[in-house]
DNA sequence: AATTAATTTGACCAACTGGTAAAACTAACG
DNA sequence: CGTTAGTTTTACCAGTTGGTCAAATTAATT
């Protein structure tokens, strides 16, 4: 449906992309205006209106893509793979995605401590659907004797409390650390936390 | 040096400071109005700055008050105790604190997401040192063969990270699990990793 | 009760907010 | 080259923002 966007169009969406998804991550949906927004993407602020409808377009825009890329590592869980590989695969990847693009990890985060009022319907539709969906495949590997019994949705939640934390808090983990960084420490420290939990 | 406070004061103090945790908790401090903390707390606009002296004077007594509580159980943590008990303790602690003040939470979740503007100060200094004393505790404990040898720093993080993930993205935990209190649950995990990762 | 100190209000302001409209400009294309 | 479609700017607006000020009200003290 979108086939006919102009050079101009695509150079331009994504400026306004970027720029909102910094200045959002930064200071969430109602703490940011769209001069900051035109400032930071070098346009005028009626010239980002051009583009996108409202202010809210531009964010919408923003969790809209976000909530495909995070709920697609889930999927590709492979049920017949090593259950305890499958796991670290995906906890990697988490953190590889907080260390990439910390700032989409910030922007969801900001919209789930507001209380995630635009989205709260994929959260308790898409998102919990996919959840259970691997909560009963680590349940079914619990049952088959391949990982140790554990509590699966609790396990879900410390992969991503963990991953996200090096990317939400990075202020904070950087003034304890000092800077630098320090996510191979990270991983390494999650993968050892994994296999200690996993392994019977 | 505030023993001259009256009873008004001391009142519509608590009042306002109540009101601008709730609205700075949800949008930040950006994102929060003068007129939401006055309606929330039923005072005037006006009334409010009589009381403190600026929106930001509002919201640096309640960060104030926050880097205090957060602090001080780490600082409780007994070197001579056992251990595994005193990091337990610590773990349990914070989850309560999630629990019982998740506001506080996100609140202070907020500041670091914006990049800590107002306390990284604190963050490279009294939480740095706090943090590297409880680093080398744990250490020590390491060597001397009471706990199995771990990162501290990352062992910290993930406590961090776990509990608070309860708080800030509850609205997520409760799209996933449902409505209700899921934090016996989180604990029991938590105690359960914790034991896993700390007994040799 | 009178006086003083503390509190609350209403009217106001300048700066900023998201957004609009039309004119001016630029690129694309036959 | 001329025409059209696409783009950008200028000027603007009404509502909101944090904050002020003096007057009005209420509480405390003598």
């Amino acid at each position: 449906m979108k086939k006919t966007e102009t050079r101009i169009q695509k150079k331009n969406h994504s400026a306004i992309k970027a720029a909102g998804l910094k200045v959002f991550a930064q200071f969430g949906f109602r703490g940011s205006t769209l001069d900051q927004i035109a400032t930071e993407s070098g346009l005028s602020k009626p010239n980002i209106l051009y583009y996108f409808s409202s202010k809210e377009a531009i964010y919408e825009a923003l969790l809209a893509q976000l909530l495909t890329d995070w709920l697609q590592p889930v999927r590709d869980i492979n049920p017949a793979g090593d259950p305890v590989e499958e796991i670290l695969k995906y906890a990697k990847h988490k953190l590889k995605m907080s260390r990439l693009y910390p700032r989409e990890s910030r922007l969801y985060a900001n919209e789930i401590i507001q209380g995630a009022p635009r989205i709260k319907s994929v959260l308790t539709g898409e998102l919990r659907d996919v959840v259970a969906t691997l909560a009963q495949l680590i349940k079914n590997w619990s049952e088959a004797g391949l990982i140790r019994v554990i509590d699966p949705y609790h396990l879900i939640f410390s992969i991503w409390a963990m991953t996200q934390h090096y990317a939400d808090f990075d202020v904070q983990v950087q003034a304890v650390l000092g800077d630098g960084d320090h996510f191979d420490d990270a991983e390494q420290y999650l993968e050892d936390m994994l296999r200690r939990m996993l392994t019977v």
